[in-house]
Formats: C-alpha cells, structure tokens, sequence
DNA sequence: CTGAAAGCGCTTACAG
DNA sequence: CTGAAAGCGCTTACAG
C-alpha cells in the first residue's frame, strides 16, 4: 500500500497524491476530494522513512535523559511531550544510564531520526564535545547545562536563585544557624544550590558560618547528615537540604531521634516531590515545575527549527521574512530562554522559629 | 557525508562500506580496516531514514499510552527502554491523552517508524479495530488488555489473582466484613480486582454478602468511600481499596473521624506506589512490578520480531530452523506471556484484627 | 493545475 | 570478496 497504489486509484500521478496530502494547496479541488476519498478507501498512511529521506524531515523530537528513572523525568517527559502533541511531532527518547560513552553513541544514532535534540546532561559539561560536534547539523537545547558553542541553546532552573530564597525565608522567619546538606560534587544543579546558600547566608548573615554536610540526593544521605547534625556539640536552628529525597531522610532521623520539627528544628528541602505533602510534618520547599522546564525546552527548540526552516526557504529567492509562516507568534517570546525560577512552598516542617528570633 | 564519501575516501564501492558497517563479513580483513577507519575519520554515521526504507527495518519499538502522567508510566516506560538497550533499539513514545481518536492516528503514524508496537489500552477493548488492522503489517503487543485477533499477543497484570490473595489474606488475619472500593466502571484492571474479590469471598465467606463501594482510582473518591463507611449503620472489620491512591483517601477520612488503623478498621490497597511506606500507618497492599511488566512486553514483542525476521529469511531457500539466528534462546521463554503476578507486601495498615479471629 | 523524472542515502540480490 | 545497479517510497524543482 504506497502512494503509488493511490495515483492510480484516484487516476493521478503520485505527485499530485503527494501535494494532496501534504496540503500544498495547488490541486483542483475536484482533484483533491477523489485523492482524499481513495487514501481513506485505501487506509493509506505515507510511510515515515520514505517521506524523512527526501523531506529531510522527521517530524521527531529527540529528547536524551541519564535515566529513565523517577519522577523528574516522566514529568520532563510530559512537558515535553505536550508541546510535541500540539505541533503534531514523535518523541524519540533515550537514555545513558550514566555512561557517558554511551551518550555519544546514543546521540550519533539520532541522525536521520530527529528534527532536533533535547538533551539533559548534569554532569557538568561532559558531554560538550559531542553536543558540539552534532549541533552545527541537528539543532540542540541543552537542559540545564551549558556549551560553549553559541549555536547551542540551553534553558535551566534558578537553582541558585532559588536556594537564595529559601535562605531568606528561613532567616526571615528567625532562624540562624542554616546547615546546609549538599548533594553530589559532580552535579551541576547541587552546586547551584550550594552556591546559592553561601551567597544568601553570606550576604544575610555576615558573621554566621557556613555550616556544609555532605550528601548524595538520596534519602540515606540525608539520615546520615541528620544524625551527623544530632550529635553535634550544637544543634543548628534549621537545615536546608539540596534535594527532598535528602530532607526527608533528615526528617526521619531527627523525628526517630526526639526532636520536634519544626519546635526544635526546621527541615526544607529543594524539588517538592509528591511525597513532600505527604510526610508528617509536611515539607516546605521549593518547588521546581519539571513539566513546565520540559515544555519551555522543548519550545525553545521549535523556534529553532521553524527559524532554520524558513531561512532554508528564503534562501532560493526572497530574503524577506514571511510573517504567518507558522502562526506561532507566540514561539518567538524572547523570554524563552530564561531560567525557570523555582517557587517557595510553605508547609509545616519550615515554620517560623517559636515567636520568633 | 553519505556512504558515498565513505566509499570514495577508502576507495571501495558504497556495497562494501555499506556491508563492512553492517557486519556481514564476507569482507577482506584489509579492507575492512580500512573502511573503518575511514568511516570512524570522517565520523561517520548511516542515515537512519535510508536504512529503514532500504533495509525494512528501523530499529525501533513504539510505546503508545494512554497517558505519561504519574510513576506507572514511567516505570513502564523505563523496563522497555532497558530491554530496548540491550538490543540497540530505539524508543517511540507516544501518548493519546484519553482521546480514542487520536490514538488511531497515532497508531497509524507509526508505519515506517517502527518495528514494532507496545500498546496498553485501559479502556477494555475499545481500539481492538485499530490495533487488529495494524497488526498484520506491524507485530504488536497489548499491555493489560486482550484481543481477539490472534497475532496480537498481550501481556498483562494477574489483577485478578492479586485481588484474591488480598481478600485471602484479610480472612486469614481475622476479618470478615470486608468493604472494596472499585475503580472506574470501563477500566480493565479495575473489572479484574472487583472480579477478584466477588469471587474469594463468595469462595471463603460464603455466607458474608459482598459490599462494593464506587471509585475513581483517585485520593477524593477513597476519601468519599472512607466517609460512606463512617456514617454506615455498621462498620466493616477491612476496606480493601482497588488501588493505593483511593486506599491512602480512605486511610485519611478514617483517621480524619478519630478511627484506629488497623486496630479499629484494615485498610489495604493495591498496586505499592512510593507513598504507601511513607504513610502513616503505612500501607499493605499488592505489589505490581511494572518496570518488570514493561520489560517482558518488550521481550515478548521482540520474540515477534526475531521470529517474523527468522521466516522471511527462512522464505526464500531453507526452511530450516537456523537455532544460533540470534543467540537469544532466553527470548523463546513459552512461559514469557504468562500474566505478571502481583506480591503482597505487609505492613501496618492491614496488621492482624487484635488478638485473632 | 499536473506529470515525468531526478534524487534523498541507504541495502541487497545478482554477476563476476 | 567486490561492484554496478535496482529499488525502498516518498518529495520537489522543472516543464508544460
């Protein structure tokens, strides 16, 4: 069943087919109708390499991910996801499990399947040479990363911004000595946050020192940071952990310990994971719209496309930009390439020091 | 840079490159060394569209869903994509957000971008049309859902053994009025745990009639459900919710009236999503392995593949088995279809009725 | 508005 | 073991 097969129903050639279906407006409208009527007889369905390999469009959107694994990434996936739907795009998805090697060669593959690529990569960097190698031919938007290379888009969240906020709502609501739980050296995002607590409790509290325990994003690290902190000669007013997972795992250890949160202690984390509602007491954090940060992405790539897209078909003849190219004046927002700024969530476990100071 | 560049540079013809990079080894040593370091100098990589339409095959696997929200998505998603890496496919994903309509189109979209389909289709056969005039052409494997059609093979989720063994487990700690809340009327899982419950009561308590309350498989009917409980002439000794969300709804409104969980009343669940070890009391329910289900639908389908794949080759001179075809004998596992049996986990919120019987 | 034909970049019998 | 050539199923200038 190709398209052959439906020029000689409907008694045309296959390029009158083919402008039929892809809409190109100049074919009889008698013409049209009969095309139309024998491709639905027919249940023809243009086959995707074939229309890819001379189109050399694949009406696919790549996104690369570390890992398939938990919430941050279905819902980057959904953001994205989403806005693929609205322009009628596939998703393509691939992970590397943390092998870096394997992210080259997952990214090469792509060629001849995407359109463009979203790729998230926090380690910081490591992936640099391959995204520049790519980027000239396969437009890239990196998330939460940064290159080098200028062709390259990136689009992140505030990490830093949004620690600095969360050091100030702490301050503000009396507390003074902030611990700060960080997460893994190698991670982009922790230190932004890192460097977000020093800033903040810098710039707030002059004097205080900073007071820093190590952590890997994940709940046990945040046990053993919570008990580190309760056997400390003395206690902190309030810890701040770079990533709930962590928070949590202090939670418990300090709760197990007898300490009341937030009487005795104040616990806040970073991500408001689902579970963050839920815990007793309830955890205030910042919250980071994943879904969102994964539409804004994907967005950001679109303009990149239907910008190399209508350059390629101004190029023949005239240079004059074609305002209703795309009808996605809204894609243009010049904004788009801002960080996502995290929000503050207040809930129990962050709550104002004791009638205050 | 096309195979040709390739070809020119190492001073062989495109059938050779082409034959060297596929590994079909009825190539000179030398020259094989030499093409590959051609190849790996220009850096090279084979368009993936030309490949598919020569070659017939595009070395992906297509997951259409119903949605991408929420962990039983993900974890779906990443047991495919973790046997997909293990063979070197790719990853389509594709998502009809509830509109039946679009997921035909979806579905037809597919021709020419994937070998194969992972279809999982809540709503009890009602794309059974589109999947069987897919799958002549395109091998395809229903998640949680059956067909008539008998190519179509599925895999799905022992819903209504695990529902038994809830309702087992109940009776064997002591409980005899036992409530359920259902999920959606045209949900399959839904159907099977009702199912499952009518019939082990009906089996253990032949006496004891069943009592069936409505449910979204959502927080808020659980908490409606819970409330309905409270206020009825006669309390249950268990409530055993269809899945968690509406279980931990439940758990609230009845700790929300003063109620004691389990002492006063049991209240289980099914499906172990996170937050059922985090609740407090925390949440007996039966355990489904999704990224386990995810990974043997993938593993199914490619039985399919390699299958279709062994007969076309098979077709044109020998009919003979070739056993060392692809060295993935763990592949033709006749049990791999067998339906995915859920485990109960035990914990506080369904704890033996005080002191026995 | 329409068709014949070239071309997209590969793979694969077919000959040698 | 190697190459010339057909073919996969489309799209798109180019003519008319």
């Amino acid at each position: 069943m190709t398209i052959k097969d439906v020029a000689r129903a409907a008694q045309v050639s296959v390029a009158t087919v083919s402008r039929t279906l892809n809409g190109h407006g100049n074919v009889a409208e008698e013409v049209r109708r009969r095309v139309l009527a024998v491709a639905n007889d027919l249940r023809y369905t243009p086959h995707a390499a074939a229309r890819s390999l001379s189109s050399r469009r694949t009406q696919t959107l790549g996104v690369v991910l570390p890992d398939l694994h938990g919430e941050f990434f279905s819902e980057l996936v959904r953001g994205v996801d989403q806005v693929a739907r609205e322009h009628r795009l596939h998703l393509l998805v691939s992970s590397y499990h943390g092998r870096p090697d394997e992210q080259v060669s997952a990214l090469r593959a792509m060629r001849g399947r995407v359109d463009g690529l979203l790729v998230m990569s926090p380690y910081a960097a490591a992936h640099a040479s391959i995204v520049e190698e790519l980027s000239p031919a396969l437009p890239i938007v990196l998330i939460n990363a940064q290159s080098d290379a200028p062709e390259v888009l990136s689009l992140s969240v505030d990490n830093y911004g949004g620690a600095q906020a969360m050091v100030e709502y702490l301050v503000a609501s009396g507390h003074r000595r902030i611990a700060f739980i960080a997460g893994p050296e190698d991670n982009f995002d922790a230190h932004e946050r890192l460097r977000g607590y020093r800033e903040a409790l810098a710039r707030l509290l002059p004097g205080e020192p900073e007071w820093v325990l190590p952590g890997a994003f994940d709940e046990a690290s945040g046990h053993a940071a919570g008990q580190a902190l309760i056997s400390a000669s003395q206690r902190p007013d309030a810890v701040f952990a770079a990533n709930d997972m962590m928070a949590l795992g202090c939670l418990f250890s300090l709760v197990q310990a007898g300490l009341k949160v937030p009487a005795d202690i104040a616990v806040t984390g970073f991500d408001d994971i689902p579970l963050a509602r839920y815990v007793h007491p309830t955890l205030t954090t910042m919250r980071v719209n994943i879904a969102e940060l994964g539409a804004r992405a994907a967005r950001l790539l679109l303009t990149r496309l239907n910008v190399d897209a209508a350059a390629q078909d101004a190029q023949p003849i005239e240079p004059e930009p074609n305002p209703q190219h795309h009808n996605q004046s809204d894609l243009v927002n010049p904004r788009q390439n801002e960080p996502l700024r995290p929000e503050l969530i207040v809930r129990e476990s962050g709550a104002r020091r004791g009638g205050g100071a």
